[in-house]
DNA sequence: GTCTATACTAGGATAGAC
DNA sequence: GTCTATCCTAGTATAGAC
């Protein structure tokens, strides 16, 4: 297999570890059993753990941008920057990423990465509201939306009244 | 000095470290530094380094509840719930601890610690507003804010724009 | 391009002294 | 109530073979 698709394929299975258990927690090792390839390798790929982290958090912003970037023209604003909300969460890895990099933010890296990425995403939603204060509101919405995924809020029926509550608000788009 | 004062000591400053490096970044070492005490110490008060954990993450919702259910009684609900999430985010730490509670709660005992506390905070806001709806985006909006003061928008000017949309958005109360 | 073997460090936990 | 000394496991990284 050539580098580059050796490359993409730890860089899913860092996703998915550090999606679980935080960057700390991320052990190489892990990661490399769940990309099924040696940890020795893993560390070889990327120079080191750092910077396999650092990668796994730049490619998730892109995909976050990137997502919003490629939303639909079609319809109003709320429908189209609910469409690319909800293709969002579809991919949860990116998601929990996201949110272990919010909590990380301290880290100047990772601020760096979470910043651009707060920044670009507001203003491509600014960008199609026409407003800022409606797209602080739709940011902030999708922001609780994340952590009720987080902690797996649609399974627990005592949280059933926030869920509803949260859906209902203007650009969830049903999700 | 008692085992009480001692227990509340290490708590605090595991929360601190917590904060900056998340829970499994946490060491032993690194907290009982910071506490001013050994490190076979802070494991044998807790009897591990999980209890001790689990410690910080339910102080941290009883805290994150208690500041909105002890929310002033006098004016809008908009301003009462206003006025407590000012209060707080002044607790840096506690802000931080829940933002790596929320991306860490695929564990189980940590979504217990989250849900719990989303239901409450949801339920007290949402008894002072009288209206679901309206409850929900004021915690979305929390939220979005949360996040910001992690990355320290504040002092980055390229997030001003945010920033500013946010802190303008009702029940921001001129945080 | 990928592995095995291994060196080295850090971290959690225990034993026992004071 | 609190420390020092120490054990053991886990984790990152390197060397070198295939």
């Amino acid at each position: 297999m050539s580098r580059e698709d050796r490359r993409e394929q730890i860089l899913d299975a860092a996703a998915h570890v550090v999606a679980q258990v935080g960057l700390a927690g991320a052990s190489t090792d892990v990661i490399a059993r769940e990309a099924g390839v040696s940890q020795p390798y893993v560390v070889r790929t990327f120079g080191g753990k750092q910077p396999l982290i650092d990668a796994v958090f730049s490619r998730m912003r892109d995909r976050v941008v990137g997502t919003f970037a490629d939303a639909p023209l079609d319809g109003s604003a709320v429908e189209c920057m609910g469409e690319a909300y909800v293709r969002l969460v579809r991919d949860r890895d990116t998601l929990l990423v996201l949110l272990h990099a919010f909590a990380a933010s301290g880290d100047p890296r990772i601020g760096e990465v979470t910043r651009d990425c707060m920044r670009r995403v507001f203003e491509i939603v600014a960008g199609r509201f026409g407003d800022d204060a409606e797209a602080a509101a739709f940011v902030g919405q999708g922001m609780l939306i994340n952590v009720l995924l987080a902690m797996d809020a649609e399974n627990h029926p005592d949280l059933a009244r926030l869920v509803t509550a949260s859906a209902a608000l203007p650009g969830a788009a049903g999700s």
